[in-house]
DNA sequence: GAAGGTCAAGCGCA
DNA sequence: CTGCGCTTGACCTT
């Protein structure tokens, strides 16, 4: 019995499930000692991007795993174990993103159709610090923002990727480190280093 | 293989 | 303050 995953509230709905959030997935003090675990313990990578004659830093570091073969000095396997007693899908791909601070993010975007499998759910778990994640439709008939908040489940569907765009933005407010682990269903074979 | 989309920092705008 | 839309260009997707 899990007293904290209860209540999804749903932020848009399709026939997929839509995109749902669970503000209290995780107890506090597992959440934040698995922060602490995940952001000593993944191997985390940066990555460069040219833009105007310049080498820039992505604004996030990232890691990426695969369910089957996941370091057992790391919490995912528990994580992942949460996660589908709540959303049960055959996740195979985990992916970590490390947002340092206020001035780390993501563009607006949504999940590269390649690495998801039709009607399959991504589940997103957020830890350490809260952070806002804006969502807009591509049509641009709405947008709406959703405080992210540590130990906190959103689940988006496939179809949702088709019709909406997520993002993290930079904010000048003090804000500390922030992980996310983002279960995915990829179309096999994939490698971590895809 | 051509065409179109992505997404990084910074700027102007609302 | 915040989000958004524009810019270039290497790389990715279709």
């Amino acid at each position: 019995m899990d007293l904290f995953a209860t209540s999804a509230i749903s932020l848009f709905t399709d026939p997929e499930g839509g995109i749902r959030y669970w503000p209290d997935f995780l107890p506090q003090e597992q959440a934040d000692a698995w922060f602490e675990r995940l952001r000593v313990g993944c191997e985390w990578q940066s990555e460069r991007r040219l833009m105007y004659e310049r080498l820039v830093d992505v604004p996030r570091l990232l890691a990426t795993y695969r369910t089957d073969a996941l370091p057992e000095s790391l919490p995912l396997a528990d994580l992942l174990a949460q996660v589908r007693a709540t959303v049960p899908a055959p996740f195979n791909a985990v992916g970590l993103n490390f947002y340092r601070d206020g001035a780390d993010s993501v563009a607006m975007h949504n999940d590269k159709l390649h690495t998801i499998v039709p009607g399959q759910p991504i589940a997103l778990v957020s830890l350490g610090n809260a952070r806002r994640m804006n969502l807009r439709a591509k049509d641009r008939s709405r947008g709406f923002a959703i405080e992210l908040a540590p130990g906190s489940l959103l689940v988006m569907s496939h179809a949702s990727q088709l019709s909406h765009l997520h993002g993290i933005a930079k904010t000048t407010r003090a804000v500390g480190p922030r992980i996310s682990a983002v279960f995915r269903v990829r179309p096999e074979p994939w490698a971590p280093d895809d």
